[in-house]
DNA sequence: ATTATATATTTAAGTAAATTAAATATTATG
DNA sequence: CATAATATTTAATTTACTTAAATATATAAT
């Protein structure tokens, strides 16, 4: 991935915003689901999600339950009621920002950068 | 801003952006630009955004030229061909990781957080 | 049989990137 | 005279992420 650097700060509120439309998901699901949603762009490391995933129930933002399938140990996530409040902020957060860059990155019809997208 | 957190791993290709837009910028021009642009939401600091400029100048992406304007020091930079041809890529690659996180920030129309927002 | 791939989590060490904050200096405004 | 605006520099700290290795089971391929 290309994408990776963009990632940096965005990773805390793309798991919650998974967790806001899915009422319970592991770790692993998790950052399968990102990939698939992005079409492989997006790729979150397990060094980053899990810690991440801790740093969220110790701030009661998530609730876990682990359960045994297939044999395999699995910690299932779920956003506790703060956590649901605070995932409808990060989100609309993080939308905005993407609204501003967008703004930025634009292309500026006057630049050469532009010109040469439209082949001029 | 509450959008501080997610500039992360992206100042880098803001400032490519706006040099390939401007021929000449200096710093400071360069971070009111950027808050201009985002009107206030985007804000780069001066210890994030000088440290950047030494270090893309370092990597030869841009050249510098120091003037004295109204007895006051000035420094700006310019895209070299090298930095030209980085900050095509740079800004693709960014709009490119845009579009694949609006793609998982979109609304599931099955979640409650979007039937929320549809007032259900 | 055994090798590789997929599933699933944990965590330590190292690095990179940004924040915060202070220093310096001039000009313009109230 | 103080404050705000212009303009750059840089050190100390903090945070966040990458890389990598460890652990364990199931399934598919050779």
């Amino acid at each position: 991935m290309s994408s990776k650097e963009y990632i940096k700060g965005t990773i805390k509120t793309i798991v919650l915003k998974l967790l806001a439309e899915n009422s319970r998901m592991y770790g692993y699901e998790i950052s399968q689901r990102v990939a698939e949603l992005s079409d492989q762009e997006i790729k979150l490391t397990y060094g980053a999600l899990y810690p991440i995933l801790y740093k969220l129930e110790n701030e009661g933002l998530l609730s876990t339950s682990s359960e045994i399938i297939d044999n395999r140990a699995r910690k299932y996530y779920s956003l506790t009621p703060k956590g649901k409040e605070i995932a409808k902020e990060k989100v609309s957060e993080l939308q905005k920002f993407s609204e501003s860059l967008k703004k930025i990155l634009m292309p500026d019809p006057q630049s050469n950068l532009s010109l040469e997208i439209w082949g001029v």
